[in-house]
DNA sequence: CTTGCTAATGTTATATTATAACGTTATAAG
DNA sequence: CTTATAACGTTATAATATAACATTAGCAAG
């Protein structure tokens, strides 16, 4: 029984790959289908499971390749203290995520600052650091769970 | 041949330990040092190569033991994009860290700002998020990389 | 259309990172 | 001393991720 699919995500790869001539293969729709699906990250393994539904015996490699694509394409994100997967919830790229993310319900909000915050700059050009991507991991408890 | 010890590192855990009551035990002094002797996050089955050298046959879980005492003590942190682990520069418990981490040379500058950027609060205000603890890892190349 | 290139996949195996479980030992407090 | 607890040793395995190489699919040039 698989889950509503999350169509507007769902299109707007469709949408992308056909703008940049990149193949939409089975592999990449459904995994791409399965993160967008859930509420809250998904890791590896889980995808893996889930992606039985709809290939024959699928092995790791195409979970990662697929996982790979989509990152590229800033389709998805990993978050890394969890090390899973989860939807990108901005529709543009951006060199930088924020998460939010609930140590009970493990529901993860992305925020979209488009740039460093301040402060980060600072301490950036302060190192003569050059700032190529970036990553905050918030954790502590949402709106519903605290 | 040993690496040179970090001596200061060392005595400010000594000196914790002994005020807390909490036990430096050789595995996690031997770990420690290993940790901090590093230049750049060091992984934790390379720490249990190095740990060899003072200890008999030592197993992964003596590594990853010491690892979550020095990290609940804030002694080192977890850089989560590598998988690896760095001794804390700063000389205070912290609930967030950042980290300028050089995708060229590896070596990372930890900054310690003490509380989250303005832009990152409203973010969580906005949420209605409780931040209980946070991470920042830009990716990019240091001073001497650029 | 068919040849040849490239991107993507299938498959097997294995690398890497981390923890569960359980019996034993060391430490400090009473 | 005794006892409670913290830490450890050991074995095993879980969880996450990638290497390597043979094969196939899609597309573009001729």
């Amino acid at each position: 029984m698989p889950k509503q699919e999350n169509l507007p995500f769902l299109n707007a790869l469709d949408t992308f790959c056909a703008a940049e001539g990149a193949r939409l293969t089975d592999a990449r729709r459904h995994v791409a289908s399965i993160i967008s699906s859930s509420d809250k990250p998904i890791g590896a393994y889980e995808i893996l499971d889930q992606l039985g539904a709809y290939l024959d015996k699928p092995k790791p490699p195409t979970v990662y390749r697929a996982i790979e694509f989509l990152i590229e394409n800033n389709f998805i994100h990993r978050i890394e203290s969890l090390n899973a997967y989860i939807a990108c919830s901005t529709d543009h790229r951006h060199a930088g995520s924020q998460f939010l993310i609930c140590n009970k319900c493990s529901k993860v909000i992305e925020s979209h600052l488009c740039s460093l915050p301040e402060s980060l700059k600072s301490v950036v050009n302060d190192a003569n650091f050059t700032a190529q991507s970036w990553n905050v991991e918030i954790h502590g408890l949402c709106a519903d769970c605290s």
